[in-house]
DNA sequence: CCATCATTTGGCTAAACTGCCAAATGATGG
DNA sequence: CCATCATTTGGCAGTTTAGCCAAATGATGG
């Protein structure tokens, strides 16, 4: 592995890791629907404010979302739509894992 | 959230974790081309066999890949092609959030 | 059997991650 | 200005993760 493949794969780990969360799975799962503001998001998870807070900003961090604030709140929304992809992606693995899909006969 | 909610995104987010490590995501990399044996994954990594080897259980209790014993060598390759496209999408999210790509002008 | 090669497992320390509370910041409307 | 609402930041305790070494397991070939 060559120093330029480290640091491609190190680039790439840094998004997975920021989507490494069920919580932040839900969060762009929800913001690729429609931009929200962090007080509706938080209502949606269910957790402190300050932890919604702060796994959104993971994500931005990550380059995944965009927050805009209007007035006292502030809106998020997804930056780049083909994350939406990875879910389907994620459910084929688990459609393949789960023991209750087998192989054909 | 509801109850239903939470597992999925749970289940997913066990798939996500086991990707969010550079050495892992060059793992899923290298067997997406053809299967290899751990003593040629671990030379191509540059890491303790004993490192790399616990990667490839990750990987593997994740459902992404499986492995296959053949003499002393252990052999493993990718359960899940659809998971070569998760780089295209981690590609144009760098290509988004790198500052060298500016939106038209 | 024994030595050897390939791999996994146990264990340990350092580092990173989570989630909550409390406090700070910022905007809005008297 | 002051009170209030929306959000972020600091900080702490508990949990998880990473990577190495050492030891255990498993197959192979005398």
């Amino acid at each position: 592995m060559t120093h330029f493949d480290k640091t491609r794969y190190n680039a790439r780990a840094a998004i997975v890791k920021a989507l490494a969360h069920p919580t932040r799975l839900f969060l762009v799962d929800v913001l690729s629907m429609e931009e929200r503001c962090v007080c509706d998001l938080t209502a949606m998870v269910g957790a402190d404010i300050s932890t919604v807070s702060k796994h959104l900003s993971v994500l931005k961090q990550a380059g995944l979302v965009t927050d805009d604030k209007r007035g006292a709140q502030v809106f998020y929304r997804l930056k780049c739509p083909c994350v939406t992809h990875f879910f389907d992606c994620l459910e084929s693995v688990l459609v393949e894992s789960c023991p209750t899909s087998r192989q054909a006969p």
